[in-house]
DNA sequence: AGTGGCCGTGACAACGTTGTCACAATCATT
DNA sequence: AATGATTGTGACAACGTTGTCACGGCCACT
């Protein structure tokens, strides 16, 4: 491999001045400067991140140690969010996933791996919103929780903001005059679900709508991120037989909204035209394939990689947990019917 | 940061002997040994990847180049895959995601990015199956190419195997007694969908059904990859009207089923119980949210990402492009009526 | 007892780079 | 014209590690 003295026998020079070159050094004659340049390419010369490594004692590498988040479809975006930025800092981005079925020592391997990479920084970025327990030694480099929270460290954490979201969801449904509005909620074992339930009713109060009065029915039960089952068929059985049966149905998550289509298809009802529908995530398989489009709260995944990786850079994260919000996606189902 | 002289100094030997023990050397009389390792324990001492990668002249890193494999959302499981095996060699991965509106002068610099990092091989990933034009100079170091192919360079590839997978589904129809079976065909400007529609009828004709007698319709068009439409409707009402309807719907892929399931709803047919419904790809979010459970074909990411990061490592990649197979998913909308 | 081989250990150089210091040449200042 | 500052350049050490070579001590042979 072709180094720094190769290149600076063939421009005629020292190699030191081939290291001001590279390093852009304003202190350097021009026409040096030129036949370096070209000596470099010519011999297609490329630094060694190693020998800098060592010498500068930082790698320019970010550690991303994923928890499952290439095993749920749609996290992935926190990722491609990490490397946009952490690309446009001069920052390389060092993977490691850890699966679904590994212990904690797996995860505490991961994390010797990148140490003995010195990477810079950490960004922890977890698949679905969530509590997680972190290993103690993140505390010894610059490290960022994503898309979840940690109460055993003092870890920055960025999280996506679930009741604002559900809060703007359900004035959308207000603003077309709405009145009867039932939420469909998702896993009550998911940290997320309280959250929407209480950004539901904080937009109920704000239209001076007594919250009890509206229907909220758990549509999914099982395992978060694991095995789930839904229960659309009956909630909605429930709700299209009740006295004031509602106008607007807003799902807590767009499986549930996938289920409430084919529901209402079976029943003859339209999306958007007998029924409005607002859903949460924006995954995108199914928001992208509903007919008519899906009006959804897309989570902040590629936001919150984009971001944690600035904080993690510029090194001025807050402490604590701070929550991203959710971009409306506007479909044709809020409709009024 | 603790080196390997403060091991030695900690354990009252040479520094070239806690090399040594770090390196397994066979060598060191064990008293020594455990001293060192109990030195190294003690100082939490971390080898220094940057010295031994100039030492050693190799990184034991591997590039990942991803051909926006985090957008779609599925994809990301040949990313998970090379991880897995990656890490099962002692390997790490360094991950560079292209994106879509990127340029070819962004992706050579991607390249030359991972270069200066000394990775000892590179697997290029893209999103869906799809060609490619690839940078030349990846034939400079062992590289492969994952989920794509490539007629400009000689790069070992892996990709699916849509025909096989097609004649798969088509039997497991054929072998429900289905002898009327329609092809609502994929995107015609991917790649896969000519592939998909030989193996339909291979399939065909080793049942001694003449393929020509069986109707394929196109029902998703637009830009692979981006903006699709889909034409599930029309289809279907074609189908339906036609002379002898048929009783088992192949469908080019989920997104596709997700729009059969509503069509069929809304007249009141249940897919699995009035018609045979099986699919391609199993994208999660929609596999796993239909009732009843569909039938499809899982695209091997995972697989593929575990088995091109073998043959990278082993060094053993056969030339040319392999397919490798999908897997079956069972579910219950292949049933007979 | 003398010879050869093995074992455990250490001295030293080298990998490719950058930081520190120094030096000569040029320029601006007194 | 002498002095000081600036500019361009190079010599050298150092970063943390591993490969090469060599050395002393021990054992098993003749």
């Amino acid at each position: 491999m072709v180094s720094i003295k190769d290149v600076a026998r063939h421009a005629e020079t020292s190699f030191k001045t081939v290291s001001r070159v590279i390093n852009g050094d304003q202190r350097v004659n021009p026409a040096t400067r030129e036949r370096v340049s070209e000596a470099i390419r010519a011999l297609g010369y490329r630094p060694h991140s190693g020998a800098r490594m060592m010498r500068s004692n930082q790698s320019r590498i970010i550690g991303f140690l994923s928890d499952r988040v290439t095993t749920q479809p749609h996290s992935g975006d926190i990722l491609r969010g990490a490397q946009q930025m952490a690309d446009a800092h001069g920052r390389l981005l060092m993977l490691f996933n850890i699966d679904a079925d590994a212990g904690d020592d797996h995860r505490r391997r991961a994390f010797e791996l990148l140490m003995e990479q010195r990477v810079d920084g950490l960004l922890y970025a977890c698949d679905y919103h969530r509590e997680v327990t972190l290993p103690l030694e993140m505390q010894q480099l610059p490290s960022l929780l994503v898309n979840g929270f940690s109460t055993t460290t003092a870890l920055p954490a960025l999280v996506p903001d679930e009741r604002l979201a559900a809060q703007q969801a359900t004035r959308l449904l207000l603003a077309e005059g709405h009145r009867h509005i039932a939420f469909l909620a998702p896993n009550p074992r998911s940290v997320a679900t309280p959250l929407r339930v209480t950004g539901f009713h904080d937009a109920l109060l704000e239209a001076g709508i007594e919250p009890s009065s509206m229907p909220v029915i758990t549509a999914c039960v099982g395992t978060p991120g694991g095995e789930e089952e839904y229960l659309v068929e009956s909630a909605m059985a429930q709700l299209m037989t009740a006295e004031t049966p509602p106008t607007a149905i807003l799902c807590g998550q767009d499986r549930i909204a996938l289920q409430l289509y084919l529901v209402l298809a079976r029943r003859g009802l339209g999306p958007g035209r007998d029924l409005a529908v607002v859903s949460f995530d924006d995954q995108q398989p199914i928001s992208g394939a509903l007919t008519p489009s899906l009006t959804t709260m897309a989570l902040p995944h590629l936001e919150m990689g984009r971001q944690a990786m600035k904080l993690l850079l510029d090194g001025n994260a807050p402490s604590g947990t701070t929550s991203i919000p959710f971009s409306t996606v506007l479909g044709q189902s809020h409709r009024h019917g």
